[in-house]
DNA sequence: TCAATTGTTTTTGTATACAATCGAATGGAT
DNA sequence: ATCCATTCGATTGTATACAAAAACAATTGA
């Protein structure tokens, strides 16, 4: 047995750490959420644990099946690309909109995060890096200056997180993926608005791809 | 009091008819969501009504202030054109990927649904064209062959619905809404996929700019 | 040996009971 | 009369109890 009990200090949310716990693959796609469990590890009743999953299951990362349980969301390969495809749409239509009305501060926060991520790559810590990416993201999604735009990009992101983890492993994914962001970062300087949405577009697209290459070599491995 | 006790024999669940209730004004924005109320009028227990109130606040449809309740959101009118700006890239995105995707069958339907807009267009059945205009776009989502596309866009389509609906209301709106219709259906035909997804953002973004004019018209009224 | 049916056990769904917090009302002081 | 504090009521949040359904196991029959 020999559990840790719960997450620590940080008050945060049922939630918000069943979300982690599932983003960081303990517990994997496919398996199941016991009720009981959950309400013992986390030393609450079962009715919290019940209305979290309940919130996971509209967020879309879990799946509740009436009058068997809760199961952390198995998304197929196919799924996953067509939700890189919206994710590229939101994100290019971020940029966009932050090309006509982000501030000074906001462009300036845009660059920074961009070397935060040359640092980050710079000290192999693939972690690291993803973390500087998001802050790259996130300040596209604040300059947009479309509140409801940056929410549902977020969630989407936030929905995305474990694979777009794993993505990072690809081999001179880093690499490339630094490349793509100073292309956006000029663009938007340039206020070339077009070309950043092009540019950020594929910046996500290829994400799903190399995705897809990941688990089709994973598979020739095995074969 | 005199309340009628429930929806009577389809087997809908909590949350949907509590979104139904939303969407028709029964409970208005920014309303209050008291739970016992509601646990007597669907005559169940509190659980499940809490349960479904989490899921509304999930999708958006409802605020929940810790220890002080629940609450139809009030959306701004800005933020509410912020959706309808997402509303119509999420659009412009389905017919596009429709113009290359969508199969025989499901060019057929998209005819059909707009013929049975013409026709509740004439009928003057401000309800029926409502309905025949989501048949149109379901059409469209379905076609774009992009099943996490299409639930995007139907759950954000769900929470505008109760402002689409007034949208109706306006001088010639379903006139114009119906000739934008007609636009699109040619062009999809015509496999211009660049021409439909722009006339369908302008339909779409034309709707949060009228209800715009309308919630302006009607401060007028009141001074 | 395998299939099917029945009985047991586990787990979800719902109701109810209890605790904690918020807000309104009341009362007192300036 | 107004403002602040305290108390009481109402309402949310959580725990527990109960009902119903599904998974599982065992036993019986072919």
């Amino acid at each position: 047995m020999m559990e840790l009990k719960t997450r620590p200090r940080t008050a945060q949310t049922l939630r918000e750490a069943l979300e982690d716990d599932i983003a960081v693959g303990r517990y994997p796609p496919g398996s199941r959420l016991d009720e009981v469990t959950l309400a013992k590890r986390f030393a609450v009743s079962r009715t919290p644990i019940r209305e979290a999953l309940i919130e996971l299951s509209v967020a879309g990362l879990v799946e509740i099946r009436p009058r068997r349980g809760a199961f952390v969301r198995d998304i197929g390969i196919s799924r996953l690309v067509e939700m890189f495809q919206v994710m590229a749409e939101l994100e290019a239509m971020c940029v966009r909109l932050a090309c006509r009305r982000m501030t000074a501060q906001e462009q300036a926060e845009l660059v920074a995060a961009h070397e935060a991520c040359i640092l980050a790559a710079d000290q192999q810590t693939p972690d690291g890096y993803f973390h500087a990416n998001e802050r790259f993201h996130e300040a596209i999604y604040a300059a947009s200056h479309n509140g409801f735009l940056a929410e549902q990009a977020r969630a989407l992101q936030n929905r995305l997180k474990a694979y777009r983890r794993l993505q990072l492993r690809v081999r001179n994914r880093v690499k490339g993926s630094l490349a793509e962001h100073q292309a956006i970062v000029d663009a938007v300087l340039e206020g070339d608005a077009e070309k950043a949405e092009n540019v950020l577009r594929s910046h996500i697209l290829i994400q799903g791809e190399r995705f897809n290459d990941f688990v089709a070599s994973l598979g020739e491995q095995r074969s």
